[in-house]
DNA sequence: TCGACAACCTAACGATCGTTCGGTAGTGTG
DNA sequence: CACACTACCGAACGATCGTTAGGTTGTCGA
């Protein structure tokens, strides 16, 4: 997990193969996928079209590892903010795992981004790789909102969960963490799931 | 607005132009829009791809088009619940507009659900051409959330609009309206932005 | 010192892309 | 009957695509 750990900016001190992985995640998710070409990335990481055949199968490959990754992030934080705050009150429990998805999120932008945007369009294969850990990841959040909320019937417990996921993925394409605080966005978003939009 | 009240199966009866924008909206969305070639286009309408250029411009224009129809029958869905709901109680406008909103959304499902997917990667120019009628929709529902929640400030009503955009919006990739019912889907999601998660 | 290997390169392949050119068939109007 | 016009078509253009084959360079353990 090193590799998401970096931050933009030094990823010159990164290996090739890291290197050709944050580049090319950043471009996927700024342009897409299909209008994304091996030769754009190339050039982004400083080497020729070939090169990243060294380190990748084929372009596929290359986008599926990144799909992985972001999973793997967003996983990650689920887990851990499971045992924090396993004991905590309703409320605080969703406030909590909506504040670490979305640090997850932004942390790990250009991974976990390329799955709400790039996702739809990927190749099949590519999806077929991906979908597993994507509906693993839902069926924790799931049993998390049935624990949270078990006056909620399952039709639209997976309605609400729908809506929460929608709402949180929406803010990879219009939240600036440099400008606005993400904590401020997690506790609204928290509080609007939870008390509403009447905001008592 | 003829094109837009078709229904699916019998496009056979629509003129060569309007088969093309239908054919071609849905194939943009179902693989996305550089993943679609002017020659699947062609195949989908039955026509060679030089004939395609007797319609449109270029294929991103036709992309232009299908964005703009999408963004106008969301609008016109606003203006009408606008003006039948403009003396009822907040909770019910509320309701009344995403009721809307998701119904626009799926009566012209290809060319709506063309601006939530589609549109983060299309070409600049398109963008351009696009993005004013998009601005315009926000600020007519800016200006309705603003009344019906004058305690809110500023920066929250912001949060808040994105967050139930990303909510309703995400609706396109889930929710099946021949498997549902598309009202108790819109109530379910008015009641979880108006009363919140908890359900009372 | 030498050979293996990782990391990269140049050059090119066939395929596919959006697009254009120069037609043709059918229809309706004068 | 001639003419214009709409709606299409066949064939091809140059550009770009993902990918591959066959090098070159530098490092590092034996």
């Amino acid at each position: 997990m090193a590799l998401v750990d970096d931050i933009p900016g030094e990823t010159d001190s990164l290996n090739g193969r890291d290197r050709i992985l944050l580049h090319a995640a950043q471009l996927f998710l700024d342009s897409g996928y299909a209008e994304t070409s091996l030769r754009t990335i190339a050039e982004a990481v400083d080497m020729r079209p070939a090169s990243i055949y060294h380190h990748f199968e084929s372009k596929d490959a290359l986008l599926a590892e990144i799909l992985d990754i972001g999973m793997q992030a967003v996983t990650a934080a689920f887990d851990v903010t499971y045992e924090e705050a396993r004991n905590a009150s309703g409320p605080q429990r969703l406030a909590a795992h909506i504040e670490a998805h979305l640090d997850a999120l932004f942390a790990h932008h250009a991974f976990t981004a390329a799955h709400v945007t790039v996702f739809p369009f990927v190749p099949t294969t590519v999806r077929d790789a991906a979908i597993g850990s994507r509906d693993a990841y839902e069926a924790q959040w799931s049993a998390l909102l049935a624990d949270i909320a078990p006056n909620l019937g399952e039709n639209s417990l997976r309605l609400t969960r729908l809506a929460l996921f929608g709402a949180m993925n929406s803010t990879v394409q219009w939240f600036d963490p440099s400008r606005a605080s993400l904590n401020e966005l997690s506790s609204s978003m928290a509080q609007t799931f939870w008390t509403g939009f009447r905001g008592d």
